[in-house]
DNA sequence: ACACGAAGGTTGCCACATCAACTATTGAAT
DNA sequence: ATTCAATAGTTGATGTGGCAACCTTCGTGT
């Protein structure tokens, strides 16, 4: 069995040598973030597949498209949305027109021709029916165990590290003072 | 182009008929968590990626080697500490045997026999070379950012995650006094 | 002695993501 | 007019993770 006396659970490893190494603190930050990094997608994951037949990923798609105007959204918004590469979003909607929830369509619009993914009334249906169990499953991960002031904290924390990991979505949102005066 | 205007960013869709939903306070929150959990592994894999041809699990892998007692590892241990799958885990380390970084041993230790995990001295090398870059991208993407008060926070609040999303690894940690008193 | 179940570990198959290459359309430069 | 670059989007090849089946070894009960 895994022993306490065994952890060197931090990945990163000790080298004097490189300047700028991680204090006590940061090292069990590091590792708590990491952990979850890894353990909270797989149980969310795991929770949509098991009930829907959906990835995360997926029911990101059909649930900015139910809440679109119109049900519809241009691809290129739809990956800002969901936060996914082009690439990656164009094989989901791919995976969901063939289960009838999607469908795509030319955009005529003045400038220019898109595409836009528009949600089917099946896909209405099965996101409506995905959504009660998701959000059931979001507060048991998060939400049931923090408190009202943990939940502030990470809003402003996950605000910050987006500036760094996608600065191009943190412009479409608005930043509730994102760092306090230190 | 994705304008604020069409942000429906969040994940779930409003239904009124399922009785806990999210707050807008909560909903901000998951936003910003989901989207940190899609970018952050992305970007810390593409640094890793790049400059040493390794994924953050690869990395960990060979980083707790390293800081094991004889570079050596149990299998299941290790699984723990890199918080992956065992199936995760022997496909990761066959893929590191393959280029020389690890290799696999039995154990003949009085109770039972099993498998551990060696790192080589090339694994070793290999690992030390990561480390820097690694380390900085950790601190670009995510310390750079944070005050002290918020690695705390972020620390209290990524244990308490981990109660639901792996209980098996809390009891690995000490929890610096895990929810503060409401 | 033997059967049985549990735990550790691996393997093969499938699903999904990434990457690079490619098409198509637009708008600007010359 | 023609070319050039940029943007939107798709496709196919490759790689990695999850799952379920499987093997082995050990410990236990009878």
């Amino acid at each position: 069995m895994f022993k306490v006396s065994d952890r060197v659970f931090c990945s990163v490893v000790s080298d004097p040598t490189s300047a700028p190494w991680l204090s006590d603190d940061e090292q069990r930050a590091w590792m708590a973030l990491t952990t979850v990094l890894t353990t909270l997608p797989a149980a969310i994951d795991a929770q949509l597949k098991r009930d829907s037949g959906l990835n995360f990923f997926e029911y990101t798609i059909l649930s900015s498209l139910a809440q679109a105007p119109g049900r519809a959204l241009r691809m290129n918004s739809l990956a800002h949305l969901a936060a996914g590469s082009p690439s990656r979003l164009s094989h989901a909607v791919s995976r969901l027109e063939g289960h009838g929830w999607v469908a795509r369509r030319n955009t005529e619009s003045p400038e220019g021709r898109w595409v836009e993914a528009v949600l089917t009334d099946a896909g209405a249906t099965a996101v409506a029916a995905a959504a009660p169990a998701h959000v059931r499953e979001a507060r048991r991960l998060v939400f049931d165990g923090l408190t009202a002031e943990q939940v502030e904290q990470l809003t402003r924390i996950g605000y910050q590290l987006l500036r760094a990991t996608a600065p191009h979505l943190t412009a479409c949102m608005e930043v509730p003072g994102a760092r306090p005066p230190t």
